[in-house]
Formats: C-alpha cells, sequence, structure tokens
RNA sequence: GGCGACAUAGCCAAGUGGUAAGGCAGAGGUCUGCAAAACCUUUAUCCCCAGUUCAAAUCUGGGUGUCGCCU
C-alpha cells in the first residue's frame, strides 16, 4: 500500500515560509496545515504573523485561529488536531503541507512519539515549581535521580520545568519519559519529504528587524491592549509569546517603547537561532537557501523540481 | 590655557600588589504533554612607554585619549 504522502515546509522565523508556503501549495493543489505554536491562538493575529485574510484565501490554512489563548494547549493536543487536518486533506486527495517553525510540534507528526497517558497536572506542577523556588533546583533533580536515573543523566538540574515533567510521568502513575534520541525511525504514518527554508544569517536578522517595526505598524500595541482588556495576562502561555510579553512589559511601564521593540527583535533573533539548531539535525532535509536567490519565482521553480523529482 | 576624574572584551562593568568576577550582545548546543517555552556551553591578559617589586590591571613618572569644571 502507498503511504500518504505529506510534505514539510520547515524554517526559522521571518525566513518567508508564508508566501513560499501558499505558492508551492497552488502549485501542487495543496492545503497548508500550520506548525506554529502561536498562530493557533485566536486573537493574537499581528504578533503571530498570521496569514492575512487574503492569503488564507488563496490556500486553505489549518489549525490557524483554532484555540482560546487561555486554553491549555500541548503538543499532543497540537498531534491530534493536525493528522485530522491531514486526513481530511488526503481524503480529498490533496497534498497535505506542513508549515511552520515549531519544532517539537514537527516532531509529534513525523515520528512515533509516544507521550504516555499521564497528562499534565498544574497544580502538581506549581507544588513543585515552590519547591523548586525554595530549596533549590537540586531538590527536585535528585528526586529525580532516585526516580529515573537516565532521565535525570539526561536533563540538567537547572532545568526546572523539564525536571518536573519527568518526574510528573512517574509520580503520576506513567512510565519515565522516553528519551527522543531513542527515536530511529519516523513514522509510518506518513511519506514525509523535508523541506527547509534558510537565509544568510545577517539577512535572515535584518528580515527580522524589519519584520518587528513592521508588526509595530500594523498594530501590534492596540492588539496587545486588546487582549489584555479581554482578560488575558502574562500568566497565559500565549501571552508570554514574542512581541506579546515585550509589549506588556512596555503597557506595563517596565519598558520604553524602543527598549520593547528592540528586546522583541532580540528575543526574535535568538528564537530564530534556536530554530536553525532544532531542524539542522534532520538529516534528509533539503535545504534552499532564499538569500542564494535572484527571485522568489526562481527559488518556487527550483523547490518545485525538487518536490517533482523526489515525490 | 588651568584644575580634576576616568581609561579593563563589541557594549556595561567588578577587581586597588599574588596571576583578570558578572551581565548583555555574539557563537555553538540540548529538547517526548507550557516549546515563540525551559535549559546548557563558550569569548581578554587590563590605552601606550618607562620604572619600582620575587610579583603590577592594581604603585610611580611620562605620553595619548575621553569626560567634567574653571578662565
Amino acid at each position: 500500500m502507498m503511504k500518504k504522502k505529506i510534505l514539510v515546509i520547515a524554517g526559522p522565523t521571518a525566513v518567508g515560509k508564508t508566501e513560499y508556503s501558499i505558492d508551492i501549495a497552488k502549485a501542487l493543489d495543496g492545503e497548508i496545515v500550520s506548525c506554529d505554536s502561536m498562530q493557533l491562538y485566536k486573537y493574537m493575529d499581528i504578533g503571530s504573523a498570521k496569514p492575512t485574510p487574503e492569503e488564507r484565501k488563496e490556500v486553505r490554512h489549518w489549525l490557524v485561529d483554532e484555540i482560546d489563548p487561555a486554553e491549555d494547549f500541548s503538543v499532543v493536543k497540537y498531534r491530534k488536531m493536525a493528522k485530522d487536518a491531514i486526513e481530511d486533506i488526503l481524503s480529498r486527495r490533496k497534498l497535505p503541507i506542513v508549515s511552520g517553525g515549531t519544532g517539537l510540534y514537527l516532531n509529534s507528526l513525523i515520528y512515533d512519539m509516544d507521550f504516555g497517558p499521564v497528562k499534565t497536572d498544574m497544580n502538581y506542577r506549581k507544588k513543585l515549581e515552590a519547591i523548586a523556588k525554595n530549596n533549590g533546583p537540586g531538590v527536585l533533580h535528585n528526586k529525580l535521580k532516585k526516580l529515573d536515573p537516565k532521565g535525570a543523566e539526561r536533563i540538567h538540574p537547572n532545568n526546572v520545568r523539564k525536571v518536573i515533567r519527568a518526574l510528573e510521568a512517574i509520580e503520576q502513575g506513567g512510565d519515565a519519559i522516553e528519551d527522543f534520541g531513542d527515536i530511529k525511525n519516523r513514522t509510518s504514518d506518513y511519506d514525509t519529504l523535508l523541506i527547509g527554508l534558510m537565509r544568510d544569517r545577517e539577512e535572515l536578522y535584518q528580515r527580522i528587524n524589519m519584520r518587528v517595526m513592521m508588526l509595530i505598524d500594523k498594530g501590534l500595541i492596540g492588539e496587545v491592549e486588546k487582549l489584555m482588556e479581554m482578560g488575558f495576562t502574562s500568566d497565559d502561555i500565549a501571552m508570554k509569546g514574542i512581541g506579546y510579553k515585550e509589549i506588556i512589559a512596555y503597557l506595563n511601564g517596565s519598558y520604553d517603547l524602543s527598549t520593547a521593540i528592540e528586546t522583541v527583535q532580540k528575543n526574535t533573533r535568538h528564537y530564530a537561532k534556536r530554530q536553525m539548531t532544532w531542524f539542522n539535525r534532520y538529516e534528509d532535509m533539503e535545504w534552499f537557501d532564499l538569500t542564494s536567490y535572484m527571485t522568489h519565482d526562481d527559488a518556487v521553480k527550483d523547490i518545485l523540481k525538487w518536490v517533482e523529482k523526489n515525490r
């Protein structure tokens, strides 16, 4: 039986995934399944650089504008939603194109990751967070050493969040968290074609700086004010996104505007670098260096050529 | 022109005789239920010249530069 083909377009933020994905989707009769942890949220349009309504009319986008910013969300929910979307697209004989920059979410789609039965327990987490805060992170890590020596070895003591998650998995009655390094094989659910978009570091950073200025021009500050009026606070994970947390700080008076903007730019640059680190480990990812093309169309043509050859 | 202060990494900065803290930026990396999250690793011989000393970023003299005050 033929495996189901899906195309993945990954790359750091501001590299141009949205426009490239749309052109590629149009050429291949595809629909886009967003793999972006922020575009998922409703009301957060400007800061997450969602595709515009016009763009979404050109090609159908899935998993954009789906959840409330206050909702507890996690990879597992993402995977479920994304797989449903992919099935829907395939059932209509179209090509699913997973496009985005959230590495963990992408992994959940292209590897068979077993997240286990244990759900998140916010109260439990808060309790442990308090312990870490009062007695130092080492206490939790020592505990983990006893319960899950392998996990303790892999997780740095200072990484409280991961230590807590590892403890949660065991203490709430599950198995120890698996090591991603143990996963060798891609999922058998799909036949995945991985495309990576990149640019020269310098050019990418320039695009990031410019884009942040553009987001401000488009009304990011007003968007954040509106979200705050709706009752969302910096406690909501969604509001910890880059571009949101800094503007909140500005509105609180912790930053002046130019500091806020510079901080957004800086954090976005850091994020882009982490994304590159993440994607670099996919050995079969075909990279297209957008800096090296004279025009957008040349690059699209090349990408399509590669897809035709490999699909 | 006079007086004073200062000069340490790309930036901020500690160190006042014993062999260069820290933060930021930069670079590299980790990742199995908050991932735009969380976390880790890494970067100097102290403005220049001479001197004192076993030993100088630290003390002395000179030079250069910056800042402040005065006329």
